[in-house]
DNA sequence: GTCTTTTTGTCTTGAATTTAACAAGCCATT
DNA sequence: AATGGCTTGTTAAATTCAAGACAAAAAGAC
């Protein structure tokens, strides 16, 4: 299972098996084949073993692939075999948004804290979660070694920011902002850009029209 | 200009260009060379060309580009030229974030009611939005001629509220759901899957740790 | 226990995407 | 107005990615 030169398109896909697993073994499946998972996710029976295959063979011939240890190993792949300490930077609606969905808890993904600069919201909690002032975020990353965060701020402080979180030690943001960070090469980032998504939905929609 | 058989991949890339030009133009930049924009990005300057040139030539010999009008036509082409009218179905957290956002005003997406069947939260307003019973939806939607619906409900929910609202005329869905929507082929449809792109971000994270 | 069927892992082929190269054309300067 | 320097649009090469094919191996049937 060596990691590296893996390609960002086999990644991309990862979760996705990963979620079509996790609800066959919620409906009781023991089994699986890359056929049939291949009919029910719309991709080639082929690409699904390839990509598996720069991992390690999970499956034995004949028989196909067994759901529950296909779901850990990619899990483990995914590093969801672990838990991961995470905060929230902005405790905007957005902020909040993400503090109260659960499903992140279920994949390990621990929210620790939320902060903000607003009296408003520092103070107050979120889904159990405490919201601090920014200027006690240092303080609480070192000591709990936070090495996730998540960035929902204004797209003018999040460079700044997100700059400050790796000097603090972070190793991955999750970015929200509607902008381009420059992190160093050491550092896991992940967008999502909600306006660009958006965007994409209407390019489609206009193709689709034009048909 | 001509659409239909442009690559996913294109696609994908089109929006951040708009939005470095967006950011250009606000600077008062009047020209660029691919070469320069490639820079900024941290593309190479022919796929910059080449992808452009999907659409048409928009730049000149021992010029560059004009910002102003290749950031129009990019608009043009992604479909920001003209009002899009948009609902939210589901006014949780994440509804309530994106009606917050006014981002997507400024780029003619605009939002005209939320769904939900919550009645905490039917009868307010968000941002200046109502907040509907998802009884009244159908109505709403067939007079104020909705074409795209943003879903953030319960991934239970999503699949069956995604068809009614095909049913109902929406042509295009923006879904947050963790799940994948059966859709017809004529309607647009684009995932922004947060759990999925979390994982990405937690390869990632491990794969530099392994390094 | 043997034979047939199934299905993987991998190898080969083909397609799509990206990068590189360059002629043609425009700008700017003298 | 002619020349030199840029920069595009486009063609060609290289690379990456996906699909197809098939031998090897295990399962299941008889």
């Amino acid at each position: 299972m060596k990691t590296g030169e893996i390609s960002a398109a086999v990644i991309r896909r990862l979760p996705r098996y990963y979620r079509y697993l996790g609800e066959l073994l919620n409906r009781g499946v023991v089994r699986i084949s890359s056929k049939e998972l291949s009919d029910r996710m719309g991709v080639t029976a082929s690409q699904i073993r390839q990509d598996l295959n720069n991992f390690g063979g999970f499956g034995q011939q004949g028989y196909g692939y067994n759901v529950e240890y296909l779901y850990s190993e990619i899990g483990k792949i995914l590093g969801l075999d672990q838990k991961n300490m995470m905060i929230i930077v902005g405790a905007g609606r957005l902020g909040q948004a993400i503090a109260n969905y659960s499903d992140f808890e279920k994949r390990g993904f621990l929210i620790r804290a939320l902060f903000d600069i607003d009296p408003e919201v520092v103070g107050t909690s979120v889904h159990g979660i405490p919201v601090f002032h920014m200027s006690e975020m240092e303080k609480f990353v070192k000591d709990n070694q936070i090495y996730i965060a998540a960035i929902a701020i204004p797209k003018e402080a999040a460079p700044t920011v997100a700059n400050e979180l790796v000097k603090m030690g972070v190793k991955a943001i999750w970015n929200f902002a509607p902008t381009d960070l420059a992190l160093p090469r050491e550092v896991a980032q992940e967008n999502v850009h909600l306006t660009e998504s958006l965007m994409r939905l209407s390019y489609k929609l206009k193709a689709k029209e034009e048909e």
